[in-house]
RNA sequence: GGCGUUGUGGCCGAAUGGUUAGGCAGCGGAUUGCAAAUCCGUCUAUCCCGGUUCGAUUCCGCCCGACGCCU
């Protein structure tokens, strides 16, 4: 456990060496990444949960080929959609790929918006125990059954600070509570509490690009309609016809959930977009709502149309002058 | 022009002579191996005017709008 600690902070430090570049979907962060690159001669290190997967490009905006060849980038196209992936894996490969580009003398930069990734990476990860789905399924049995209330009883019991910190109806984090006491015979409270050091902005590099909500939304709806207009729905389809399924995590991936349901005949096209469209606007919301509790989150905030290159700029600036 | 139906919050949609469903969107929060997921919280409206009534969103009349039918 101490040594897990140790590594821990370590990994931490590691990460917190590095520049970030995050905020909500379709806030421009791409464009701005590249130039901040090359600026800063880094390679850049997707933080992107979904462009982690091959053949899905023009739902999750992924950078295109050429951008990809005017900077160095790691984490995207590594899994093929059929293939699960987690947390914790995303964290071991970034740390991983960290060294290798420090190696090379190169400057590293996180790019993308997975507020769940980036918090991992900045405060570190438990080593607990990774996913049983055996007894996920188990769990989720009982709760078809008995309903959430049993297992929020159990956890009570197990693990009694968890149990308070969860919502009954919270079911996800019920199972994976009881998960780890099964699995470890100790509470995921208890390994939790040793992971929770939060850095100051001014002590890192994570530079948040922030729009006034209303422009976010209009940035939002252009994405959509342009994904549209290019062949998302081809693009899906011939996912499907090549994999049938996606794997449990590339299947939630906004706009493919909603193409699949469209190409299986339940939904038009325009109920599609829209579904899209709207799934869009709240997990942006979800992120921003993720940054505004990261202490190590600093706003850049874009009224009004600046070129990406003097936000670029602006981050550069600001990230020099301290001392990380 | 006549007759009929109808008018509930941004949208959909119940109900009711007095205790003002619900859903969606929006907004806020949570978030440690499914995270672009998931969970929680929040929003208080009955077209206008008049009448009946202790009390009207609910009953009556009228106005306006919508829809349908007829001439």
């Amino acid at each position: 456990m101490q040594v897990e600690i140790q590594s821990n902070r370590a990994a931490c430090a590691k990460a917190l060496s590095c520049w970030f570049l995050t905020g909500a979907t379709a806030g421009g962060k791409t464009q701005v990444g590249l130039h901040l690159a090359r600026l800063l001669n880094a390679e850049i290190i997707s933080l992107d949960s979904m462009a982690i997967y091959r053949e899905m490009n023009i739902g999750t905006a992924k950078p295109s080929p050429q951008q990809q060849a005017e900077v160095p980038h790691h984490m995207i196209d590594i899994l093929d959609p059929t293939e699960s992936f987690s947390v914790s894996r995303f964290r071991e490969m970034a740390l991983a790929r960290i060294d290798e580009i420090r190696s090379r003398g190169k400057e590293v930069l996180f790019v993308g918006g997975s507020a769940l990734f980036l918090k991992a990476l900045l405060r570190g990860l438990f080593e607990g125990p990774p996913a049983d789905w055996g007894f996920r399924e188990e769990v989720e049995a009982e709760v078809k059954k008995y309903g959430e209330e049993p297992l929020h009883q159990r956890l009570r019991v197990l693990d009694p600070l968890s149990a308070h910190k969860l919502h009954v109806n919270d079911r996800r984090r019920l199972i994976r509570a009881l998960e780890v006491v099964h699995l470890t015979g100790k509470p995921i409270s208890h390994w939790q509490m040793e992971f929770d050091h939060a850095t100051r902005a001014e002590d890192c590099r994570v530079f948040t690009l922030r729009h006034p909500r209303a422009i976010l939304h209009e940035r939002i709806a252009n994405r959509v309609a342009s994904m549209f207009a290019t062949g998302f729905v081809d693009e899906v389809r011939g996912l499907i016809d090549k994999y049938q399924n996606l794997s449990r995590t590339a299947a939630q991936a906004v706009g493919y959930c909603e193409v699949i349901e469209h190409l299986a005949g339940r939904r038009t096209l325009p109920e599609t977009m829209e579904q899209t469209l709207i799934r869009t606007r709240r997990f942006a919301r979800h992120q921003e709502t993720w940054f505004r509790g990261l202490s190590e989150c600093e706003f850049v905030e874009l009224a009004g149309e600046i070129p990406p290159e003097k936000t670029a700029e602006t981050i550069l600036e600001r990230g020099r002058a301290r001392a990380v």
